[in-house]
DNA sequence: TATGAATGAGCGTTCATTCAT
DNA sequence: TATGAATGAACGCTCATTCAT
């Protein structure tokens, strides 16, 4: 079987994502066997170790995968012509999707094994990328709602709005549809209407 | 051997559960070793084995015991002579307590373990005590908002503010004091305040 | 089976030695398996890590264990009541033993892993038993051949001496009877006899 | 695709069994892979197939490679100019080759398998070229001692003197250049002289 | 012929659970 | 009732071997 071009290991390497992180996102990391992420890409258990070192680096190699399109937005919002309310409503009509429950899964899972076992090094990573995050809010804040922010902590104003996000995931996943977490994001931008007046033109 | 009283029992029982509590959240569920549970409780590993039929048995008691007591203020806001922002913040000023990072990693533990396992009854008790937690914010806003709340979705915001709640305590895991949950929820209020006016007399 | 006696524990540990032993020395340390020392031994797979934390610990084990009675006179040439001749002649006859093969073995085995391994404590505490054992046979050398002794390098004739019966041991290890190493020691003896004479009275 | 000649697969297969001389002798059979043997012959693993059978095969065919070129003078004393003292100089400088420790060690994995696991074939090849070596140990010391000889075990004092050959490897192996082996091969020497007076000439 | 991806049996080790004491 | 030695089923991982290319 040799001489296999790129493509075909980059798609395998793939594939095996693919299966570990339903099958994580299913069982735990600690629950989720290499047997069972192997059956689930089609490979046997050895195949696996050709193309990641070990399960924790898998599981790595899952978390940083998991990147998604929506969270490239927020970080980078100068590349992106949507104002706060259109780029909110977009990121949680995100959370509809099917995938969007075993992503939050995967990412719970994920930063829970960070935390336990004091990963420095993923620590930090979360940690940059959180700042990141936070200051890309505020940016589209101010985008959308300029000076009418006056008087408003907008850095913690941000960082609430994020916990938010991450508080609505994950009523999600436990409640379903009962969270409605777009319910949810229409009161809050209410209250940030009632409070600083419509968003005006991006 | 005498006979041991039935509150010795009991006492044996939560000296257990909190020692599994403090491990589970430690380790995790997966990674805990009941070993390391019964070292914790001061006991032999077959003497668990009295009290909990098996290590899923113990730690589904966790869960079960896991309930705080700021929780309670918010189920029954009857009970409690508090308006939103002063339980509010009792509740966030809970969240500095030592053991705050802990409750917090073994709820999400166990509330990943509900949703892995599709464990119907665990979820179905989550569901209820959500809805009541939901419908005793909504009592807090209308007793501090009163009428100004006009206009509002009271439940969804209710949902949101609950799902912020949660959202800013996984980053206060994740990311400890830089989190600064205190100060989002301080945004939030300010939000609220300009939305509606400040929260009139209780 | 609680509470069982310190010695019952330390006969265990001496029976699971055992088994090790044989087993490693009959298929080579890498070549044995966990399983097997275990069925040898009487017990399950498991049980022997209650005893030695590996497979390397536990032979390691084995070496420490191996050191027989013999070495010991050599070692210690004061303790003993013979001269050189008798006490040759006593280390050759123990070849005779039926578990001299296996110790053999075992000893080669371990100290080809130390060899490979480049384990430097192991190689170290050889390096010092070798030391106080080429001393030890000078010793008995001066004993029993006193001044006969005179215009031989002693220390480089214990050397030899010792890698005589080593290579002895390999050899009956490789060939059997048909190695005869008390006709090689009497072959050497008789050597020994004619460039100095007798041994006199110790 | 050119049929490639015998002389091409034969090198082929002679720097296979050198890279796993090299690879045996420094990792033991059991702890060599056939991917390190392959890629210190420059193969890919499945390559080596082509030549071997199996890796039992390949560790048999390094046996039979191993034999060296002084031991042939010993086996065929008549076709060679030299005493028994010179000879014996020969083969122990032969010792402090860079290679002697590597050919000891694989010598003795090689020689440790076959007793393990019994190989009727091997041993008795083994026993053959004993018998033959101590044979032409027994020629060359009557070629340089001749009737001084009178009185002595020829056979035993050869087998004991091949026995001192190999625990001096041996030892060597174990402590490097503290063994000093041609220090003791002097004192051995001496001994003989002493015995029976200088070798004559040859 | 050579490659190297894939297989799959088997290893050392762990640990929830049992049960004789 | 408590102990902790023992069990034995898994697990993660390795590697000799095969075979499509």
């Amino acid at each position: 079987m040799a001489k296999v071009t790129e493509a075909h290991l980059e798609a395998r390497r793939r594939s095996i994502l693919d299966a570990a992180s339903r099958v994580f996102s299913e069982k735990g990391v600690a629950g989720a066997t290499m047997a069972e992420i192997a059956r689930e890409a089609g490979l046997s258990a050895g195949a696996i170790y050709r193309y990641f070192a070990s399960k924790e680096d898998l599981a790595r190699g899952c978390l940083d995968a998991s990147a998604e399109a929506v969270n490239k937005a927020w970080l980078h919002p100068e590349l992106v012509e949507m104002g706060f309310t259109e780029l909110s409503e977009a990121t949680f009509a995100a959370l509809e999707r099917p995938e969007a429950a075993m992503d939050t899964r995967l990412w719970l899972e994920q930063v829970l094994t960070a935390v336990r076992e004091g990963d420095a090094t993923a620590l930090k990573e979360f940690r940059e990328e959180y700042g990141q995050l936070i200051e890309g809010i505020g940016t589209l804040l101010r985008r959308s709602f300029g000076e009418r922010l006056e008087g408003y902590d907008v850095h913690a104003l941000a960082q609430a709005l994020h916990s938010f996000y991450w508080g609505a995931r994950l009523m999600h996943l436990l409640l379903g549809e009962e969270a409605a977490p777009m319910a949810q994001l229409k009161a809050l931008q209410g209250l940030m209407a009632g409070a600083m007046g419509e968003p005006g033109a991006r």
